[in-house]
DNA sequence: GTAGGGTTAG
């Protein structure tokens, strides 16, 4: 089936001959005309199964698809194995291994695809360096954005200083991805203000912009700061969405503030903004630390959708309040709707039974959570390099601005 | 000329 779709797709994007490289326009059209249907194919792609058939295709068959046209076609090969869900980390390596000089698209598929996988955390930043050293691709604002997302997961703070001041350099700090990519690494890193600096320095802040500096402040209990930004961003005139609005509610449960808590939430009412899954969570969680857990079930029984969060937030909730029943009752009808614990939801279950003495429960508990294949202790370990980042050649600019790091390491 | 940023539980 794919095989014949991919020989009709190919067929009729007939192979350029010599006088029609020479006639440029009609060259041009044909590749892209190639292009858009390999770029077609590969978002129809439905599993791993299928794109190693159409990468089969191309490495057979490169007459049908000449260059510069199998180098897209690869980068988007590259891009589905890297990035999509169906996709295979490991086979994006080696693909990208083995081409020869990979364009600025794969690279940055393989940096955000390795920032997405579980337990490639020094991946991401390697081969940024790899990138810098290969001198074959200049970074853009996406490689930007996507390394200090990979610095920000790693709390990788020296390596993320490096980058900003690439972006400096390369003139990049003045796209509205890489500035939210600096507020949020800095934020992360707990130096916010740095991230304040950043934002400071942003004409025109967008509402992902207010949402990066006002989710930092609430982030590390600033809470006061938080919704000061909060009100300051509705002065100029900025809306508030959802994801704004689930750090302003996670500001008021850091900090106890009940009634500006519910205010926020008949805020969310009033504005038509629509309480998903993810705020509904942070409103739980709000309700539940503010001590008002009835409202906080009041707002867990309205949700249609509860995922292990939602769940474990709302078990959290009734254990911290010393209402060990509903705690356990819940967990049993987590477990009937199929949802799968996590070890947020073994301790919610655990500091229950150690409120009330449930040793045998406890017990029961204890080994229903090994057996789920999680360990008693886990250990998050940020293993980034901590060497220097440098870029092979060509700087932009120098030296680098106020607030903006050298990129020598000390 | 392929693609992107801000959100929740211990």
């Amino acid at each position: 089936m794919l095989h014949k779709l991919f020989r009709s797709i190919c067929c009729s994007c007939s192979t350029p001959s010599p006088l029609q490289i020479h006639s440029a326009p009609s060259f041009s059209s044909s590749i892209q005309h190639l292009e858009e249907k390999i770029a077609f194919l590969i978002r129809k792609c439905p599993d791993m199964r299928a794109l190693r058939q159409i990468h089969g295709h191309l490495l057979r068959n490169p007459f049908i698809c000449p260059f510069p046209s199998l180098t897209f076609a690869l980068s988007k090969v590259l891009g589905f194995c890297a990035l999509s869900s169906s996709g295979d980390i490991s086979y994006a390596g080696r693909l990208f291994d083995v081409i020869p000089q990979p364009n600025v698209f794969s690279w940055n598929s393989m940096i955000r695809g390795y920032s997405q996988a579980q337990n490639q955390s020094m991946a991401p930043i390697k081969l940024y360096k790899r990138m810098l050293c290969s001198g074959c691709a200049i970074p853009n604002s996406y490689t930007i954005a996507f390394v200090l997302k990979a610095c920000s997961n790693g709390s990788a703070y020296a390596e993320g200083r490096q980058v900003h001041s690439h972006a400096y350099r390369y003139g990049l700090d003045s796209s509205s991805f890489v500035q939210t990519g600096l507020m949020n690494f800095y934020a992360k890193c707990e130096e916010i203000a740095s991230a304040r600096a950043v934002f400071d320095g942003i004409h025109g802040k967008n509402l992902v912009a207010w949402s990066a500096m006002i989710s930092g402040y609430a982030r590390i209990g600033m809470a006061n700061e938080s919704l000061g930004l909060f009100r300051e961003m509705q002065e100029v005139g900025l809306s508030p969405d959802e994801v704004t609005m689930v750090s302003v509610i996670s500001a008021c449960a850091k900090a106890g503030a009940l009634g500006l808590g519910r205010w926020i939430h008949s805020f969310v009412k009033r504005k038509g903004i629509t309480a998903d899954l993810v705020l509904s969570t942070a409103l739980i969680d709000m309700y539940s630390k503010c001590g008002l857990i009835k409202k906080a079930k009041e707002v867990f029984d309205e949700m249609v959708d509860m995922d292990t969060m939602a769940w474990s937030t709302m078990i959290v909730g009734f254990a911290t309040h010393g209402l060990v029943e509903d705690a356990l009752n819940l967990f049993s009808r987590m477990i009937e709707s199929k949802v799968k614990p996590n070890q947020v939801t073994f301790l919610g279950v655990l500091s229950a039974c150690a409120h009330s003495g449930l040793v045998s429960h406890g017990r029961r508990f204890w080994s229903a959570m090994q057996d789920s294949g999680i360990p008693p202790r886990w250990n998050i370990t940020a293993a980034w390099s901590t060497s220097s980042v440098e870029p092979a050649s060509s700087t932009k600019r120098s030296p680098s601005p106020a607030g903006c790091p050298s990129t020598q390491t000390s």
